[in-house]
DNA sequence: ACATTAAGTGATT
DNA sequence: AATCACTTAATGT
């Protein structure tokens, strides 16, 4: 396990916080799809990823979704960290987009690095930060983009974190993360194959070109 | 062979 | 851009 965290975060961090993580975290895997929290769950604590992608979503009071932003290796979920003090819950849905590895640091020990470690309350802020500028760019897209350009943006994010040319998903899955219909999202979908951008298949859509 | 699920399409709002 | 209604195609049992 050690080497994993190594690989991952040990250019971060000094290794007394290292040994920290080591012993009081617990290294988790999850599949595809798996759920990580759910809304109105409390916080126990703040994941580091190792391996894979995390999707963070919302949903509205008619369980409408809405994909807020990716987290991938090397990252955490910063918004868990304002809720450290207090039992809050979470205002978020995570769930797994690919096979992921993490390590689940329990809150209580968050805010003790936060003073103890310089490089742990660096990482917090920096991921803090690097979280905000993901929802105003998503913010963006939504209030001042249309509908083919926040798919086009989608396309591009999802490609990204599965490190692959093939998104696995279904114009349904799509459709929900953006929070409209399927019908749009095939039409839509359907522009970009004549454009040449991309190659539709049942269950996963192959990119040539964003 | 049949049922189910994903995707394509015209028409309407 | 959303919804409806319907078709076609792929996949599972």
């Amino acid at each position: 396990m050690g080497d994993i965290i190594d690989l991952n975060y040990g250019y971060l961090f000094e290794e007394e916080l290292l040994n920290e993580i080591r012993h009081v975290g617990r290294v988790k895997k999850i599949k595809e799809g798996d759920k990580l929290i759910d809304l109105g769950e409390p916080i126990r604590w703040v994941p580091l990823i190792l391996d894979g992608a995390i999707k963070v979503l919302r949903e509205d009071d008619d369980n409408n979704e809405l994909l807020l932003y990716f987290i991938e290796q090397g990252d955490t979920c910063a918004i868990t960290i304002t809720c450290c003090s207090g039992q809050t819950k979470s205002e978020i849905r995570a769930i797994a987009e690919t096979d992921t590895e993490l390590i689940l640091i329990p809150i209580e020990v968050i805010e003790n690095w936060m003073g103890k470690y310089k490089s742990w309350r660096n990482f917090m802020l920096q991921s803090y930060k690097d979280r905000m500028m993901e929802l105003l760019e998503t913010i963006d897209t939504i209030a001042f983009f249309k509908m083919d350009q926040r798919l086009l943006r989608h396309l591009q994010d999802k490609a990204k974190v599965n490190h692959n040319d093939i998104i696995k998903t279904t114009h349904q899955d799509i459709a929900n993360d953006l929070n409209t219909s399927r019908v749009v999202v095939s039409r839509l979908l359907k522009v970009l194959e004549n454009n040449g951008k991309i190659e539709l298949q049942r269950n996963f859509i192959k990119v040539i070109d964003l």
